[in-house]
DNA sequence: TAAGTATGTTAAG
DNA sequence: TTAACCTACTTAC
């Protein structure tokens, strides 16, 4: 689940559940018990969203960090809080409902300093409406790094991961290899907007779609994707399958220890 | 029961 | 560049 979309939705809706409350939090695990109890009982004053990190304020304390890593995951229930099943880090509770953080990388209790450094180690964000691109534009342009590479180092872009950066390339047609300095100027901005246009669906869904309406599979005579990452895809995890558009075999490889999905029937590698 | 996999990041070498 | 870490779920034996 977590790629930008999912910390900005989190953010959104911890803030709709328990903002301007004072909230009870437990670590049922054990893990953040310290943070947990000194935020117990205060008031969650706003939250916030910046690429895959979330911010939970508790003015009376400092911020929570959480980063959900690779299975970190949030789930929601109404009511007073049940047993807790599993490992959870972080309980989150009111007598109306309740959030539970299981798996995260980071769960730690910091300061506003220490979340101003956060925020300055990582690049323009999709997401954020202060941002527009041009901070990691400048990046880019610069770069003889692949673009497949630049889209998923957070210090240039925060909040793109292995779903939309394969997905985003595809539909703009970009050999995931090309430099970042070949890319032009007028192909960046489209990237840059179409981005913020996924997310946001993606925010909204709670789940990556990409797939345009004329590719869609009932208009494409295929069966709907049916796959744990819940959205409709071009190429991610479509490995040895033939692409939506031209029928080509989607390829493989592995860029930065992750892997890269695209078409190369779509997305050329540029000739000389 | 064990192994493998995942939308991620960091620290060690 | 490699390994480690966090959890839950699926697949293989």
């Amino acid at each position: 689940m977590p790629e930008g979309h999912t910390i900005h939705r989190l953010a959104a809706d911890i803030g709709i559940r328990f903002g301007g409350r004072a909230v009870r939090a437990a670590s049922p695990q054990g893990k953040f018990a310290d943070g947990a109890a000194l935020i117990d009982g205060t008031r969650l004053t706003g939250t916030e969203a910046h690429g895959k990190h979330l911010f939970l304020g508790f003015a009376a304390v400092g911020w929570v960090h959480i980063h959900l890593g690779l299975y970190g995951k949030v789930a929601f229930g109404d009511g007073p809080a049940p047993a807790p099943v599993g490992q959870v880090r972080l309980r989150l509770h009111t007598g109306a409902g309740y959030a539970d953080l299981r798996g995260p990388t980071a769960c730690e209790l910091i300061t506003e300093g220490e979340k101003d450094a956060i925020h300055g180690r990582l690049g323009d964000d999709p997401l954020r409406t202060r941002d527009d691109g041009e901070r990691a534009w400048a990046r880019v342009s610069r770069s003889r790094t692949s673009v497949a590479a630049l889209l998923m180092d957070q210090k240039v872009i925060a909040g793109v991961g292995n779903v939309y950066r394969a997905e985003v390339l595809f539909r703009h047609g970009i050999d995931p290899y090309r430099a970042g300095r070949d890319l032009t100027r007028a192909a960046w901005d489209l990237v840059w907007a179409d981005l913020a246009a996924l997310m946001r669906e993606g925010v909204r869904l709670g789940r990556i779609d990409t797939v345009r309406p004329e590719h869609l599979p009932e208009v494409m005579g295929r069966p709907p994707r049916v796959d744990d990452h819940g959205g409709e895809v071009y190429v991610y995890r479509r490995a040895g399958m033939p692409c939506h558009v031209c029928g080509t075999e989607v390829r493989t490889a592995e860029l930065v220890a992750r892997n890269l999905f695209w078409c190369p029937g779509c997305q050329p590698a540029a000739t000389a």
